[in-house]
DNA sequence: CTATTATACCGACCAATGGTCTATTGCTCA
DNA sequence: TGAGCAATAGACCATTGGTCGGTATAATAG
């Protein structure tokens, strides 16, 4: 085979690519090592150049997961106009929608996050942006402490109950996606839909807060995005079977 | 080899038991199966006689751990005597008494069911249980919806953040079980208290109680439990490294 | 413009894994 | 007693994640 060398960088995202694509589609376990560098076009020994394992590679496709997450909402909490309970919500809306674009895109690859055999690798996805994300929570809801505005108490107890609702949403949408007919989209939407309101409503609630201080995002907003991914599905390479 | 017969709920039950060992202490992708029928002193055919795959296995496994939570429930359910504040107090306790005990158990035997390769596990036992638990729990919150001690919506909403709380259980366990330490121990039950108590307040907003109302056990009972196990551990079949 | 070194890369090889298959033993019941 | 079937054994298989010695290429020094 003709030896094709590249720079390191571009060499390790490319893996990164195809090891998103493949792991979305197949599974961690079932998407094999020999997938990956067959779909990335390298050898063994250069994967275990780059990586000293696949677990390694799923653990920096997860940080990279974060990174671009929390490049997401530098601007959100950065503005210095937003009071603690705008950025809250700025933040929560922000996050749902990478969620359900990410879900929506998923679906149009017929194959969805939401399997049973991407636990792990939405279980590392989720840990790593928890990570990012929980001093930002945490500080948030510090300041809306301090300022009177939530009434609450334990802001990094509260902003790990704030993340949990959005690993959720997996959850919820893993039950109603699960045999993947047209009919469970719908059922997946209008499920998720209450979910998102339930939460709003228990935030509310923690934070000690009136009923609808909370918005995560206009309602209808679930289907809007579902549906105008599936008629126009962004393309992510995929190895062939 | 001399065959050894035996009837074969039992030959199932012992499986199903040698299974738990190596699960819990390996993990269930490090757990080979091939340890697994050696520690049960089977062969591979038979093993495939019991069950289709290792992943079914798991999942038998996972119902067994669900009926035994809901088995030791069923009193509580059935006492006419409890309101529904009551039930879902001793229901809450109850399954958090599961939790700890299996977590000093697990801590016991020096390897943890608190570990990122027990994920998987982990997952499939909640999620059975929580197929379990859920129509009880939802029951429960209805019966006080209708006689007017909770004041909330969306019961099977509620139901499922009351299980998600005890699931998050397990992540706040094994961030500081992390490194294992004596001193780690500590720290996981200071963390665990204090989470334990938030857990309290947040159900009683959610449910529009007032703050301590809901009460999870008595303050203490995670220290208690934990060093008891600690220094007189039961004992857990375990096969040779 | 060489010589040297460091790095990126290749692919044969390995032990272990989950799973399949055929053959045999022992129980049950007619 | 013996036919039939459930239960068991274990050789075998393809695939998997991972290792290793080696090679080509780029960067650097002389």
């Amino acid at each position: 085979m003709p030896r094709i060398v590249k720079h390191p960088e571009l060499r390790r995202e490319e893996l990164l690519d195809h090891a998103q694509a493949l792991f979305l589609t197949h599974g961690y376990d079932k998407a094999s090592l020999n997938d990956v560098i067959a779909a990335a076009g390298i050898s063994k020994g250069a994967f275990y150049h780059y990586f000293p394992s696949k677990e390694a590679l799923l653990e920096a496709l997860a940080e990279r997961f974060a990174k671009q997450a929390l490049a997401g909402v530098e601007d959100i909490v950065a503005d210095p106009a937003l009071d603690p309970l705008g950025r809250l919500n700025a933040l929560l809306a922000k996050s749902r929608q990478a969620k359900i674009e990410t879900a929506a895109e998923a679906w149009a690859l017929f194959e969805t996050l939401f399997r049973p055999e991407n636990l792990v690798l939405f279980h590392r996805i989720n840990l790593a942006a928890s990570a990012s994300f929980s001093p930002v929570l945490v500080e948030t809801i510090r300041q809306g402490l301090e300022d009177g505005t939530f009434r609450t108490f334990d802001p990094e107890g509260v902003a790990d109950i704030v993340m949990q609702f959005g690993m959720a949403t997996h959850d919820v949408i893993a039950k109603a996606f699960a045999s993947g007919s047209d009919a469970d989209m719908e059922i997946a939407i209008e499920a998720l839909e209450k979910r998102v309101r339930l939460y709003e409503t228990a935030l509310d609630r923690i934070l000690g807060l009136p009923d609808g201080s909370i918005r995560i995002g206009e309602p209808g907003y679930v289907r809007a995005v579902m549906t105008a991914r599936r008629s126009n599905p962004s393309v992510i390479a995929v190895a062939p079977p």
